[in-house]
This record gives structure tokens, C-alpha cells and sequence, in this order.
DNA sequence: AATTGTGGGTTCGTAAATCAAACCCACTCG
DNA sequence: CGAGTGGGTTTGATTTACGAACCCACAATT
């Protein structure tokens, strides 16, 4: 039997943030609205290419995680938009740390339709650094510190 | 009929990189190989929680994009660890936004078991700064240069 | 020699999620 | 009246994900 050790998952914001923005379709329909200003139904279809029925379902968890939140537009019909939270918002520092790291590591096609630029005018890409002590971050400089967990310790006994 | 507007998803980086981490269980696995120095299979399940058969399709396809790489550590039988690559290294500064951002708005149990800390000693929380000019980089400072678009345009005709 | 244990998977059958296409509804416009 | 628009929901087929069990190569124990 392998039983004894079957699993016990961290917890951590890691898994957390996945649990409300990780499913398929979320974070591109977040591109769409949070960085390309479409903020209707079908635009986010059209640009994203989501099934519709998966996107209604994803739009709305998002809302009801309090990352979107609808605004009336249009009265009879009624009708939405939908725009970010300031949870939401904050999402940008996700969604450009990820589209940096795509630009740098996966950019098959040779020229990239979209891109970002800084009010600064430079094409944008990200230098993080330390809020405390204001130095980058490097993959190195970062250590975990755990909370006692029994799987975490090389315990005496299982 | 709706059919003139179907779909026509936007090439982007975001799109690129997720299709390489945007599955199920990525992330996590490669915040355990990343961030907290597991990196034998049986390890990730336990920490993670993922099923078995869909962890060794992920770190296989993560294998084969150039984010991780096999190394053995034993030879008869056989066995291998998971390590990061340099593309896999790079990955931190997505995994630490992701976790920033939901240490902020998701923490929804009051103390978080995985914390991470900076080298300067500070619990790890992240500014994030446009490359270019080094000023730090608001939701409103980006905006989208794309390149034209049928979709981005409103056409004469459709 | 036979059993138990370890590490790293694969196989199985089922449950859930995704998909594309079609449909629906409330309206407006010509 | 008929067509079009915006924003979905429904349907039925296909993929994925799931947990449990299984398998394999070997090492260590009994």
C-alpha cells in the first residue's frame, strides 16, 4: 500500500489567487478588459475566442469574486459592462509579469500583434523589485519560510 | 443569423505563456520546484494535490517546453528530479505577482502557511517598475499599441 | 526466498469541464 | 413586418480531470 502518504496541499495565496483567476478563459478575458478596453460580452468573445456559455460562467465567478464588477450601460434592453474592481485593477502587475515572461520565453510568431507601452514611451517590460528594500528581485533572493507543517520537516517518526 | 462575427482571438503574449503554464496544476507544481525546493514527483502530489496521471502530463509538456528539465539523481532504477531551466527561473516573478496579488485580495484564511521573505530580510511583496524609465508602473500607465486589426477597428464594412 | 517498501509513474472507469453550434429573448431599426 | 443587435442559455458530443488501483525496477528486511 502506498496509503500513508496520500496528500495534503499547501496552503498558500498562490493557490488561493489560482483558485479565482487560474481557470481557462479568466486571465483573457481580464487582458481584454483590463488592458485592451473591451468591456462587452461579444468583444470578449470575439477577441478571445471563448465558448460563450464558459465565458458567462467565468465572467460571472469573477464578479462574484469581486475582480469584475458589471456596470448598466443601457437600460431596456438592459445591458453590461463589464469593468474591474480595484482588485481587479491590480491584476495588471499578473497579467504584464506574464506577458513579459511570454514575450521573453515563448514569442513564436515573430512580430507580436499586441503590445504595451509606458506613459514613460518605452515598450513595456517589468523590473521587480523588493517594497521594503527597494532592490530587484532576483529567483535566488527569495526563500520560503514556513509555518511548521508535518511534510514540510523531515519528521522522527511518520 | 449571428455568424459575420465569429472569433477571431488576438496573438499575444499573455496567450502564448498561458498556453505553456495556463494548465491546471502548472503553476502550482513549479511554485513547488520554484519556491519550495521540492522537486521529486511523489513531493509535488503531496504538496500540491494533483492527481497523479495529470502531474506527469504537465511536467512532461513543461519538460518539452523548455520550463523545466529532468535530472537524474539516481541511476538503477532510474530517477530523476524536476529543475527549473533558466525560462523555468524566470517564472518567479509571475509566481510572486500571482501571489502578492492574492495575498492582498484573496486571503481568505487569517494566517497564510506559505510566506516568503526577501533576502534583505522583509516578507516579500513586490513594486513593480517600467525596465525602461524605473518609475513604478500603475494600472493607468499602460496602454496597448496594437497593430492594426480588423476587430480593433470599428470598419466601414463589415 | 519471500515479503515489504520506495520512487515514479500508467491504467482504469467515472465525473466534470469544455466545446461549437443552435437557440432564445428583449428590444430597435428600416 | 422582418432583420439586426447584444447578451446570454441550451444541447449534445468531446476532452480533461479525477481517485483508486495497478505495475515495474529495485533495495532492504525477515
Amino acid at each position: 500500500m502506498r496509503s500513508p502518504r496520500t496528500a495534503d496541499p499547501r496552503v498558500c495565496s498562490i493557490d488561493a489567487a489560482l483558485k479565482v483567476i487560474g481557470e481557462k478563459w479568466a486571465l483573457l478575458a481580464l487582458r481584454e478588459i483590463a488592458a485592451l478596453g473591451q468591456h462587452r460580452f461579444d468583444d470578449i468573445v470575439f477577441n478571445t475566442g471563448a465558448p460563450r456559455d464558459i465565458l458567462a460562467a467565468r465572467l460571472k465567478s469573477l464578479e462574484a469574486a469581486g475582480v469584475l464588477q458589471r456596470r448598466l450601460y443601457q437600460e431596456r434592453p438592459a445591458r453590461y459592462e463589464y469593468h474591474l474592481t480595484e482588485a481587479g485593477e491590480q491584476l495588471f502587475a499578473v497579467l504584464h509579469a506574464i506577458r513579459d515572461w511570454g514575450d521573453r520565453f515563448v514569442r513564436d510568431d515573430p512580430e507580436n500583434v499586441v503590445a504595451f507601452r509606458h506613459s514613460c514611451g518605452a515598450k513595456l517590460s517589468l523590473d521587480m523589485r523588493c517594497a521594503a528594500c527597494g532592490e530587484a528581485v532576483a529567483p535566488g533572493d527569495v526563500t520560503s519560510h514556513r509555518d511548521v507543517r508535518r511534510s514540510d520537516i523531515v519528521c522522527t517518526k511518520g
